[in-house]
DNA sequence: CGCAATTGTTACGAAATGGTGACAAACGCG
DNA sequence: CGCGTTTGTCACCATTTCGTAACAATTGCG
C-alpha cells in the first residue's frame, strides 16, 4: 500500500521536484499550488503527509497549517514545512503553528525524503509490536519472556525482564524514574523511586557485559544506549 | 466546530456511558461495537480520536489498533485503549502498538475526557512541544536528553541541558534571570539570580564553539541568538 | 578618564544523587 | 506449611553537582 503525500508549493519547478523524488521513493503525490486547494485536497484525498511551501499566494502557509490543525479530520496529519529563508524557521518554531518538521530552501531531495520518511515511521513502528528486540549480542524475546547475551541465556525475574523490555523498547530515549514507575510498576505510587536504582542494579548484575546499554542520566533516569 | 470521537466497544452500557459524557463535553460522537465496524467508520468518518475497548468480538482492539496504523489514511489517528483487567502486559504491548494512551475499567468518565483533551490537545500544540530543536549545527534532543554541536555529543548535567532547552526553545528572546529562574528551577526563589550567570558560564564552557549562540543581554538577562 | 554597575571567573562547602550491601516482608511453590 | 526466591526499603558512602561568595574583568556613561 502505497502511502500518499500532498505537495503543496506555488512554483511548479519546485512541486515537480519533490514530486519525482518522492514518487521515486515510493510514494503517492498529490498537488496543490496554492493554500484553498490544498486544505480541499487535504479533506478529500487524506494524504499521509502534507509538504507546504511557507510562502503561497493568498492564504500563505502558516494559515494553511492553522486551518489544516484546526479540523478534527486533519488536525492529526504530519506537515513538513518548506521555507526560503533560514530565519522564517523561527516563525514556524516560535508560533504555536505545529508543523512537526521544517526543511529550507534551498534543500536536497534526498534530505526531504528521509524526513518524511522518519515521521511517517513514528507512526508506524508503533504498529509493528516487535516480539524480538536486538541490540548487539543482547537479545530479548517478549513472547518467550527470555533474554540472552552472546547465545547465552539471562535468568531474569519479572521485574527485571519488565524494566529492560521498556528501556530497550525506547532505546535512546531517557525514561525518568516516575515513568518507569508507571509503566513497569503500573501506577504504584506507593512504591518509592529508589526502588527503581535497586533493580536496575541488579539487572546490571545479571546482565554482565551487557550492562554497557544502561546509562544513568544523572538527576534525569536511565536510558537504554543506542 | 465540534470534535468527532470514535467511541468501539461491544458492551452497550460502557458505550452510553461514554457516549454521554463525551457528549456533555462537547464532542460529537460515533460509535462500533465491532472491529470491522470501527475500522470502517475510522475510515468514513474521520474522527479526532478513537476510543478502543481492548476486549473485543471477531476482531479485537489490538488489532484494529494495528490495522489502523497501516492505513496512511488512519496511521496518526490518536487511539485510547479501555482494557477490562489490570493485564499487565497487555497495557504496555498496547502503547507499543501504537495506542496514545490507555485507561483500565471501571474508569471514572471523568478521566476519560480529560486524557482525551489532553490528547487532541497536544496536536494543536506540538510546535511547543518540539521534540528536537536544532540551531546551525547545535541539535538538541530533548526525550534522548542529548545536545550535539557539529555531530559531538556535549556531555551537560541535568540543570545546564534544561537551561539550554528552554533558552533555545525561545531563541531570540531574551529571557531575565527571573524567567529563568521559575522556568529552569521551577519557582525556587530561594535561588540567587547570580546562580544563573554560574550556570550559564558553565554552560559557554562545554558548549565551546556552540557557546556563541549565547548572548549577554546587558541589564536584562540572556539569549538564545538566532 | 574614572566611576559604578554589571557580568565573568574561580574556588569551596553544602547538598543531592546514585551505587552498594544488608534486611525483612511478601510471594510462589511443592 | 516451610523453604527459597523475589521484591521493596533503608542506611551508608563516594561522587557529582549546585549555590554562593569573593574577586577580576568588562561595560556603559557622564
Amino acid at each position: 500500500m502505497k502511502q500518499k503525500i500532498l505537495v503543496v508549493d506555488d512554483e511548479s519547478e519546485a512541486v515537480e521536484l519533490v514530486e519525482f523524488n518522492l514518487k521515486q521513493a515510493g510514494f503517492d503525490v498529490i498537488t496543490a499550488a496554492d493554500g484553498e486547494e490544498a486544505v480541499k485536497k487535504a479533506k478529500t484525498h487524506f494524504p499521509a503527509l502534507v509538504v507546504l511551501d511557507l510562502m503561497l499566494p493568498e492564504i500563505d502557509g502558516l494559515e494553511v497549517c492553522k486551518l489544516l490543525r484546526r479540523d478534527p479530520a486533519t488536525a492529526q496529519l504530519p506537515i513538513i514545512m518548506l521555507t526560503a529563508k533560514a530565519a522564517e524557521i523561527d516563525r514556524v518554531l516560535g508560533l504555536e503553528i505545529g508543523a512537526d518538521d521544517y526543511v529550507t530552501k534551498p534543500f536536497s531531495p534526498r534530505e526531504l525524503v528521509l524526513r518524511i520518511k522518519k515521521i511517517l515511521e513514528r507512526g508506524r513502528t508503533k504498529a509493528e509490536a516487535r516480539e524480538t528486540i536486538r541490540h548487539g549480542e543482547l537479545e530479548i524475546d517478549i513472547p518467550k519472556h527470555t533474554a540472552t547475551w552472546k547465545g547465552r541465556a539471562i535468568d531474569l525475574t519479572a521485574t527485571e525482564f519488565k524494566l529492560l523490555t521498556i528501556l530497550a523498547q525506547r532505546a535512546g530515549r531517557v525514561q525518568s524514574r516516575d515513568t518507569l514507575l508507571r509503566d513497569v510498576w503500573e501506577y504504584d505510587n506507593l512504591i518509592d523511586t529508589r526502588t527503581v536504582d535497586t533493580h536496575v542494579r541488579r539487572l546490571r548484575e545479571k546482565l554482565g557485559g551487557a550492562a554497557k546499554y544502561l546509562d544513568t542520566v544523572r538527576g534525569v533516569g536511565y536510558r537504554f544506549v543506542e
